[in-house]
DNA sequence: CACTAATTGCCATACACGTTGTACTTTACC
DNA sequence: GGTAAAGTACAACGTGTATGGCAATTAGTG
């Protein structure tokens, strides 16, 4: 007895996961426009007349490979935030590493962020609802968690807090686009470059600029 | 006598314009791969012909647009960065007044942002000869002005800072990407929301998090 | 007005792509 | 091993697109 789920039809799940990963690779190497079924088809080794018997047009396929890459995401940021700021001793050495981790380039999501970022600046031409459901399910979830863990911190007297949710986006902002915006391109950044600017990124984040006494 | 531009063929430059300007709406409307030169040559009031007649194709006429919107643009903020930061007085309000023209949506620049956002995030299927020289023209440009206006505040002792390049990145970061960042859309940003994150974002970067004493 | 460069309209080529229909083959399961 | 569900190969349709050629037309300039 192997469960209720081997008694459905095995191939098709099979085919369907084969379809979404490699969509998801075709999405990211060349976008919604540049990818044509047939690539995906051949990427996922599958036929592209099965492409269509599992989703109702290309459209479709998109939005389904997004919002799953997107929630599987934003379940490891999560579990990231909680690892880093759940218990905190040395706060500023838990936010670099945290940082670190956050702009890494994870090879298992490399395409998930390629598509993400294509999508980011072409949201204006998907349908609404896409758009929504993907920052629902991706950076929206994420964002919450850290700035709900923030904001526990400042309970504590940590931190100085009036708006947490604009500080998780501030410490984004210092950690991810100072890395990205350095280069200004997707170069797969240097380990030396992260480290520099996720320290740097989060003593602005604490400290900020202006000159201190003592 | 009307100087010697004015016995060159006036036409041609007049047509040269039109184009330059229909395609950089177009290119910012639908993206580059979703641009047909029928569309810009509409858009322009030219017959498609006449695009050809005056560049070599697609790309070319392309990177001739954004290069020369680039460097626009840039021009624009070199001067806003020596206005707000030529002659200080009070520093916060300052980078605070300087934060809110630089990120509010200026109407002028509209397409050519929706291009630049665009092209961030496929810049690895463009050449990279034209992402290079738009970089160039644009973006370090501009953040050059604004670091070497940082580090002249920093030997006046007003700021801490030891590398300006990327603590100009780090403003730029903390202005524009919480700006967009809150919405994960190019909406149009609401004046009092601008306000906030502005406001909020100078704040980060003059005082960060950590609370202070006195 | 006449001349000439620039523009235009129209046609043509060549290709790529989304999508569908159909007839044939594979494969999981009884 | 047979059966039904799923997958595949192949071709076709319609559309959109970049680009080029050519003859007719326009509009600045002398």
């Amino acid at each position: 007895m192997t469960g209720p789920t081997t008694s459905a039809p095995r191939r098709r799940t099979q085919k369907r996961r084969a379809i979404l990963d490699g969509a998801l690779r075709v999405f990211g190497r060349v976008g919604y426009l540049g990818a044509s079924i047939d690539m995906i088809a051949a990427e996922a080794d599958v036929s592209t007349r099965t492409i269509y018997n599992h989703f109702e047009n290309k459209e479709e396929l998109f939005s389904t490979v997004l919002l799953e890459s997107s929630t599987r995401v934003a379940v490891t940021r999560e579990a990231l935030v909680e690892q880093h700021l759940g218990v905190v001793t040395d706060l500023e050495s838990a936010l670099i590493a945290l940082a670190k981790e956050w702009v890494r380039p994870n090879p298992d999501f490399e395409d998930h962020f390629r598509v993400v970022r294509r999508l980011r600046a072409e949201s204006d031409r998907f349908p609404r609802e896409v758009v929504r459901s993907w920052q629902e399910a991706g950076p929206f979830r994420a964002r919450r968690a850290l700035a709900a863990r923030m904001a526990l911190l400042a309970d504590r007297g940590l931190l100085v807090m009036p708006d947490p949710e604009l500080a998780a986006q501030q410490f984004m902002a210092l950690i991810t686009d100072a890395t990205i915006g350095r280069a200004e391109v997707s170069t797969t950044a240097l380990e030396s470059e992260i480290d520099r600017v996720a320290r740097a990124g989060v003593h602005t984040f604490l400290y900020g600029y202006l000159p201190r006494k003592g």
